[in-house]
RNA sequence: GUCCCCGUAGCUCAGCAGGAUAGAGCACCAGAUUCCUAAUCUGGGGGCCACAGGUUCGAAUCCUGUCGGGGACGCCA
């Protein structure tokens, strides 16, 4: 239970002894800070419901509050806001209960579910991109924050590993090195343990292939034939896809591992694979498919639809399936292997028609309810110009390009600011890695998650402000602050009291995560906790600006002070491994 | 053409289960360090919330339309 669900619940008895609904008792936190803590607005909604007057129906639930020991004030102001501040002692009575809870405050799902979280989506033999870091750290912090919350989490990458795409390769090496034992269609084998060719010819030929069958109808013909044929079983083929997606795997593990984000599953569309051919039975016996055009489609259109919704091209004309089949058996193969409450797809908006399809398709078939299917969408990077972002010269930035910018920044920071003394070459490779990548997650995380933003390297690469190491600086503030205290042998964090309003700010502030986690949660959009992340920080900064902490020569606040920041450096830090941010031990 | 998203300070963006004086960061101006990390803190200027109607006691927020930007729309993913 948050703090405002509790204070929430005070104010609603009092709407019930009003005999008013309890629901008009919602408080939250006021928007007048100048004014008061918290506000509840239930009376206007009051006064709508019952043609009472509003200031009326606020001075009836005020009187009752009033009594209340909790509240230092409760008043009405405007034409009906019921304006309320908290008593200090309650405030730390609450800030005390937090500090024993081991997840400080975070709300829980009051009914853990188990959840497929399908947030990779990188295609084999393509380096990972900017393209690919929202679904990777947007996901990535979805999995933690569900796990936060009680839920148990299966976070998988998916790989596209089964499509066209890979035809288009398969046909690419065929054309520049036809000599290879692979396509040989006689061959079943065995064929050579190494790769012929190493992931950097995969990357280079990827574009090349993906161009010329746009470019020529006759080389795409090939690409398609190539990926039937591999979906058919051919030996050499099998054998070849096998050496692109390992060497993929490896690089994307490395990428992936740098970025702080972590699968437990592996699976690609390939792995569904076995159960294709048992599926387009099912859905032919359940009456779903129609022959169109020499392909097998499932219509999905409704009556009620306002816009088109084309059909589901299940099985191509040429015999080979795509990512809507694919799709629909990475459901059957889940529910088979977790039996999940809810499987959520964490992809790029553009994508939402193509989920709409096979979450219909889903439920047409009895395989998964649609309502328990979920596209979390995001929005695209763009550059400057509000296109797609691209380099100078045109092309995408390679995710690890980035990675080494706002690492090669950060030591730029370090050394300038005479920070990287006393550091060793691993300490110093350690923070500006660290600092880096929280200003690159905290940039992308903070907007929120379905919304189109400017890629802005100027911005990405900023450590002012509200960034992801203005972040890491207050979290290893405190923590430099609770060691010096103990080196000094001061004495150890004790009970709280308040006394500057800094502290009654920054008490409040912790008070208000299970909120922050609640929304995050409950819209999947974790740029609410880098919205708490920062206003923690700012208020732990305020504080410690104005407030001794380590000399405060009274004993009693002295030990409130350590207590309060030993608080704040536990909830900031979860939260930022929430966000997926690590911090330095000093910076 | 149909549908979806977006338009808020010079810039990048919050706020949109309607509510009080629309916020933050950057940039700009002025300050703070004999003292726990100044990647910090304090103060200041800066807004017809794209436009026009409508609903409401009350609209940045809900509805309709217009303009502007982006995106999706059967054999790519």
């Amino acid at each position: 239970m948050t703090l405002t669900d509790e204070l929430s619940a005070i104010v609603g008895a009092a709407f019930a002894d009003e005999d008013l609904a309890p629901s008009l008792g919602r408080v939250k936190a006021s928007d007048r800070p100048d004014l008061a803590q918290f506000q509840c607005n239930g009376p206007l909604a009051a006064a709508k419901a019952s043609k009472r007057n509003p200031r009326e129906i606020a001075e009836a639930i005020v009187k009752r509050l009033s009594a209340d020991r909790r509240f230092s004030a409760a008043s009405i102001a405007g034409p009906g806001f019921i304006n309320i501040t908290l008593e200090d002692s309650f405030i730390a009575s609450r800030l005390e209960a937090l500090g024993a809870d081991g997840k400080l405050g975070a709300w829980a799902n009051p009914a853990p579910e188990e959840i497929v979280l399908d947030y990779g989506g990188p295609n084999v033999a393509k380096p990972l991109h900017v393209g690919h870091l929202r679904s990777a750290i947007i996901g990535e912090s979805l999995k933690r924050l569900f796990r936060l919350a009680g839920d148990t989490v299966h976070a998988d990458v998916h790989l596209g590993d089964w499509g066209l795409q890979m035809g288009q390769l398969l046909s690419e090496l065929e054309l520049r090195r036809p000599d290879l034992p692979y396509f040989d269609e006689k061959k079943v084998g065995p064929f050579p343990v190494e790769s012929p060719i190493s992931l950097s010819d995969l990357e280079e030929m990827y574009p090349v292939a993906s161009a010329a069958c746009k470019a020529d109808p006759a080389r795409a013909d090939l690409a398609r034939k190539a990926t039937k044929a591999l979906q058919d079983g051919r030996p050499g083929y099998r054998a070849l896809w096998r050496h692109f997606v390992d060497l993929s795997v490896k690089a994307l593990k490395a990428d992936y591992r740098d970025l702080g984000v972590d699968f437990d599953l592996w699976n690609g569309e390939a792995a569904v694979d076995p159960l294709i051919a048992e599926m387009t039975a099912d859905l032919e016996a359940k009456g779903l498919v129609e022959r169109s055009d020499g392909a097998q489609i499932i219509r999905v259109a409704r009556d009620d639809d306002k816009k088109t919704v084309p059909p589901i091209i299940l099985v191509n004309s040429e015999g080979a399936v795509g990512y809507h089949a694919t799709d629909i058996a990475t459901i059957i193969d889940r529910v088979r292997q977790f039996s999940p409450d809810r499987m959520l797809y964490v992809v790029d908006n553009r994508q939402a028609l193509h989920f709409e399809q096979v979450f219909r398709a889903s439920e047409l078939a009895g395989y998964f309810p649609e309502g328990r299917l979920e596209h979390l969408g995001f929005g695209t990077m763009n550059g400057k110009d509000g296109k797609p972002f691209k380099t100078r010269a045109g092309d995408v930035v390679k995710l690890r390009d980035l990675i080494d910018m706002v690492d090669a920044k950060a030591r730029e920071r370090l050394a300038e600011g005479g920070l990287a003394e006393g550091y060793d070459a691993e300490e110093l490779a350690d923070v500006a890695r660290k600092v880096g990548v929280s200003a690159l997650k905290f940039a992308d995380l903070s907007n929120p998650r379905t919304t189109d933003y400017v890629f802005d390297l100027d911005r990405f690469t900023a450590f002012e402000g509200r960034t992801g190491p203005y972040l890491l600086y207050a979290s290893v503030r405190v923590r430099s602050v609770l060691r010096k205290a103990k080196e000094a042998g001061v004495g150890e964090p004790g009970s709280l009291v308040i006394d500057a309003g800094e502290e009654r700010d920054l008490a409040l502030r912790l008070l208000s995560f299970g909120d922050a986690v609640r929304l995050a949660y409950e819209k999947r959009m974790p740029h609410f906790l880098c919205e708490h992340a920062f206003l923690l920080a700012q208020a732990f900064s305020k504080f410690y600006a104005s407030c001794r902490i380590v000399d405060e020569p009274r004993a009693e606040l002295r030990a409130s002070r350590l207590a309060l920041a030993a608080v704040t450096g536990r909830q900031l830090d979860l939260a930022l491994g929430v966000l997926g941010i690590d911090v330095p031990v000093r910076m």
